[in-house]
DNA sequence: ACAGCCATGTAACTTGTTACATGATTTT
DNA sequence: AAAATCATGTAACAAGTTACATGGCTGT
């Protein structure tokens, strides 16, 4: 659905072709989201399929895309309309750590250490993009902010799983001895 | 993936059926992501036809579905390496708050509003579900303790991105009266 | 027999994704 | 002219998803 909604809301501002949509969308989120042109072709044609755009007759080549009222009223309504799934998405990472849980032949602790060390690097991928990014665009900001807060998010989660994993083992005892891990600093 | 690999996990405790299978997952993961029984067959077929499953062929039936050398190879191989993708996965709210941006015909905070107020709502569901739940298996906390995590970070970044939507607009003033929004308490 | 459930499937479709083909235009 | 780049497309596939068909079993 991204890309489709993502097409039509650069289609509402102007007619427009292929490429170009692609590049505005690079644009507009400061390529953290790459998208591949023929993408946008297949998404177009979909688009046209279920009657939201069209392209224009009058166009020469009949490569430029227009939309519809069709397309103007799904737009409409996909911004005024919170997206609510009826069920969150599964996430392969939550995933792992639940599958993990009750296997004798690997260490949860040990998963949950490479996912963090992934996880924190990420994060720290992210804040170096936003402290380096020559863009000022709102959106760009908003963006890189979204990736932060849920990437730390993820390290603060996966903090808590490993807390808690060590606290319900504690009886067992004669544990690692749990060197103490490095605090990450998160500037907003 | 993530049904492909929560099968194969399953599997390699023990041979299984179809609908066993659906029910050992959606055990797993406290009833929180349904599994349609139906994707479960298809993606039997599909670990089958990539060689990392097999029916068993003792089995009366041959509904019975076992794990092959393969498969543990790939699982062993999952639960071993961070999941890291070499681009985020687009996400429709930020996006949509991206898009609204540049709108003239719609005002960004409605639109933060509104979902801030869908987020909000999720988010007290989660709480009341970990509340509740009276299972206490450590992966049903897990899972839980994610959706809560993500979901908090989600409010916050809607809180900011306000916050940095109405500094740029201060300039320009005679903004609606920003009635205080209420404080939203949660307990971790 | 029949209603209802258990269980296995399958056809069809959606969104995302890429590798490749093809033609047009520009640069060297 | 050859190479590079721009631009449009298409075929094919992955993963997710559901509606429906089918067959077996169980209790009334």
């Amino acid at each position: 659905m991204s890309v489709a909604m993502s097409l039509l809301a650069l289609l509402d501002e102007s007619p427009n072709y292929g490429l170009q949509l692609r590049n505005l969308f690079e644009e507009r989120t400061g390529g953290v989201w790459p998208l591949n042109v023929g993408q946008v072709y297949t998404t177009l044609a979909r688009l046209e399929r279920d009657g939201f755009v069209r392209r224009r007759p009058s166009d020469a080549d009949e490569k430029l895309y227009e939309m519809l009222p069709a397309g103007r009223r799904r737009l409409r309504e996909w911004f005024a309309t919170p997206t609510r799934k009826d069920a969150p998405e599964r996430d392969a990472l939550v995933l792992k750590l639940v599958l993990a849980l009750g296997r004798s032949d690997l260490d949860a602790a040990d998963v949950i250490q490479a996912e963090r060390k992934a996880a924190v690097e990420l994060l720290q991928q992210y804040t170096k993009l936003k402290r380096d990014g020559t863009e000022h665009d709102l959106g760009w900001l908003f963006l890189l902010d979204s990736l932060i807060f849920q990437a730390e998010a993820r390290v603060r989660w996966l903090d808590m799983c490993e807390e808690r994993l060590t606290r319900t083992q504690q009886p067992k005892s004669n544990r690692k001895p749990s060197r103490p891990r490095e605090r990450i600093e998160v500037k907003s």
